[in-house]
DNA sequence: GTCTATAGAGGGATAGAC
DNA sequence: GTCTATCCCTCTATAGAC
């Protein structure tokens, strides 16, 4: 599509091409059928080529994935470390809610690999950087909920996280319209969690 | 422990209990180390049997655990069909809600079920019990959510049946004290989905 | 009911030509 | 970079003795 400068460099970028594509082929594939269902020669046969291929680009088959789980604890990883020299715990809570729902917002890859996590969460556990991810998680946790609370304002928070990854119910809508949706409802349950009342006990509330 | 009547009995009673006993081992393994990664040899070691045995009670490695999603499926029914039958939709609903909480709660070898399908939706999708599941799960669905209504409240909705699923992230307390915390938040996601206004953008309540 | 032995298929990964 | 050919392994499932 656009002129390539030399050709070295094109071929950097065309191998970069290649593997993207790999990648994306391939975790098709592993939300159809599943992970230990999809052979190399069934990625490789949807891809015009043979599996032997896939290792130039590829050590193993479990580097496919990883790699991708990888790019996403990229991402992560920056959050946290923005959420980390955050002063205020209370704002900052919040702003973490609007910031990871935008991080989920804005790579439209991702929706598939956030599904495939969400269905392999074994799988995912045997990998490097899928453990990562967990622990990444557990740490977003560790930011959101206070052990002191009382448990229903803890499992609020929690679930205003989980809250974002939400999007694979038959919701009707627009992928934006359902992404707001998402926002304004783990918003709520993080505003719920804050309240000093519950909605339902009290008609008054007390806006901490 | 108890005393068996005939030695008939006594041997249906013992295969019964060979079955739940392969069953519960299968299970675990398969949560450790995922499905495919579970041999039968493996379950059968752990057993103290080899594989072969197996055979004579599971005909398959897809029926061992087939047979424990199909019981989960047979309690679900029941549950529709009871909801099919009540005539106040929105009393319904809040009920549904509480019944479909008090059916996780009583049973304790569910949990290790229910851990097991959210960890492994590809493969469940893949069995005609799982497939089963997955269709009472959107029935739930629709007796629960009403496309009418704003994205936000279907969305609320919609949390509220998976808060209940919520006791895989690492919450302290006792198992009822979770439980009671996941229905409470479950139910506040219900009424706050029946509310005329959304709690933080007015300061009144109007209970509809 | 449980065993031994094996069939039969398919997988990931590698060697080496081109 | 991509191919053909192949190694080596593990798995599910079955046959048939006990």
């Amino acid at each position: 599509m656009t002129a390539q400068p030399t050709a070295r460099r094109r071929n950097r970028i065309q191998s970069d091409d290649v593997r993207a594509h790999i990648q994306q082929v391939a975790l098709d594939l592993f939300i159809e059928e599943g992970y230990e269902k999809t052979s190399l020669r069934e990625i490789a046969s949807r891809l015009g080529v043979t599996k032997a291929a896939l290792y130039y680009y590829f050590p193993t088959k479990d580097d496919i994935i990883g790699s991708l789980i990888a790019e996403r604890v990229a991402v992560v990883e920056e959050l946290l470390e923005w959420a980390q020299t955050q002063p205020d715990r209370a704002a900052m809570r919040i702003e973490l809610i609007s910031r990871y729902a935008e991080s989920l917002r804005d790579d439209p890859r991702l929706a598939g690999i956030l599904r495939f996590l969400k269905r392999n969460q074994t799988l995912v556990d045997t990998l490097d950087a899928g453990r990562q991810l967990g622990e990444q998680l557990r740490r977003l946790l560790v930011l959101l909920v206070d052990p002191a609370e009382p448990l229903p304002r803890q499992l609020r928070r929690a679930m205003a996280l989980y809250c974002l990854h939400a999007d694979m119910f038959p919701l009707a809508g627009t992928a934006t319209e359902r992404h707001e949706a998402m926002l304004e409802v783990a918003l709520e349950l993080m505003a719920s969690a804050d309240a000093g009342d519950l909605p339902g006990t009290s008609t008054h509330r007390q806006p901490r």
